[in-house]
DNA sequence: CGCACGATTTAAGTATGACTTTTAAATCAC
DNA sequence: GTGATTTAAAAGTCATACTTAAATCGTGCG
């Protein structure tokens, strides 16, 4: 009846928790809905340890909250903390994935160029070369049906350009902007290659910031990025 | 000798997060460092069951990392998920508040006018509502040193902007914004007023959204989250 | 001499029972 | 019916015993 996945991580609270977490962000127990603890260590046949364990954590996030005589509370959505990386991975997994998808296509729209420009002032020689690099391999890899390849050059891209930016919270992004490029390529027609347009694009961005000019950059990477939020506008209007 | 505040939160799990998370965000402990569970047990004079809960709620921030034989390991602040809240606001209270603040601001500078593009094709009739009045509150209360008074209103105005952008992530961003308004407040000679144009930019943001007008209300936004870029490079070029 | 393999030992992980504290809810007094 | 008081339910805490994984060390073999 419960306990779907046959256990991801290792030790019993992170099983616990990869079971109750997917759950609950894919809204299987409604806000409100009070979980006893005593409950969860029938239901998963663990001991009080590892039920408080994963509990904690669940609360950390703000999915849940826990009150003396009254049990473990699920927390309405608006509650959640969005931006752990652990709940952006369980509700990309779950029913919420579209919904998901378009916040954080949205996300990267805003951030990416900002970041594009910060890098211009900031990159290394050696990261710029990897930019010229990574973009070098796009073109090659744009024609002939290599999408896993070209997804690779791709995100290893947008993460330089991330990192080069200078700012710890966007370099952070890197994870993010690599799930949501896995999950255009992986809805992509398999045959339809990138849009050519598109990859002339990265092309200049990458000489855009060995050139330091920040304006370009910038410009090129939004213009990268409407490209996302088009695609998602087509896939569903 | 060590546990320096009086315990924030309630619970001994509280206490001894707001007393770890803190200690190890202002990097009081240098990457590497081992912790062994038994020793917090001597040392925070707590069971067991204390110290392994604080210590997962840590470790899924990935602040640590809890290995068998070997303990509970600092890890480098490439790791921290710095996009969780506690951790941010760790941050924001010890000795990284000012890099920690610029990160912020550069997060605000992408994301705002991105929102304000947004709400400007989604706010409802109550949230112009409300932005307008909030803009206007901001103009009654720009002269005369009240700044406390003028803050509640910022405020409320770049949080109805966040909110109505109807993306959930960057309505989550809005205690992050509020915190970084604050921070500037409190960093601001206490006599200045705020500047009037900042002033006029948001009314005029407001209008904006209003109309129903995505073009300016983004450029509007932009110009303010501008300024906000600017009094950093003033106060620290 | 070095390498591999197994014993050792250390520290985290798990289980359990007893007890405390908070607090919602029911009961009682007025 | 309102307010104070009692009750009980569930989380929180503690202490202890036991299990498990993995570094370390030692021995023997190549």
């Amino acid at each position: 009846m419960d306990n779907q996945g046959p256990s991801t991580g290792r030790g019993l609270h992170a099983r616990l928790l990869a079971s109750l977490g997917p759950a609950i962000t894919a809204g299987d127990y409604p806000p409100g809905t009070v979980l006893r603890t005593d409950e969860l260590e029938r239901r998963f046949d663990v001991s009080r340890t590892v039920v408080r364990e994963a509990v904690r954590v669940l609360e950390s996030m703000h999915l849940v909250r826990s009150r003396r005589r009254v049990g473990v509370t699920v927390l309405p959505p608006e509650e959640w903390d969005v931006f752990d990386s652990q709940v952006i991975r369980w509700r990309l997994a779950g029913p919420d994935r579209p919904r998901q998808l378009r916040s954080l296509t949205a996300l990267r729209s805003a951030i990416e160029p900002a970041a594009a420009a910060l890098a211009a002032g900031q990159a290394t020689a050696a990261q710029c070369a990897e930019l010229t690099e990574h973009a070098l391999n796009m073109v090659a890899t744009s024609r002939g049906q290599q999408l896993p390849a070209y997804l690779v050059h791709d995100v290893a891209f947008h993460r330089t350009i991330l990192r080069a930016s200078g700012n710890e919270m966007f370099a952070r992004l890197g994870d993010v902007v690599a799930e949501v490029l896995a999950g255009r390529t992986e809805h992509r027609v398999m045959f339809s290659d990138p849009d050519p347009e598109a990859v002339t694009l990265h092309v200049r961005v990458a000489e855009a910031v060995r050139a330091r000019d920040a304006e370009r950059a910038e410009r090129y990477t939004r213009e990268i990025t409407w490209g996302a939020l088009r695609e998602l506008d087509i896939l569903a209007p």
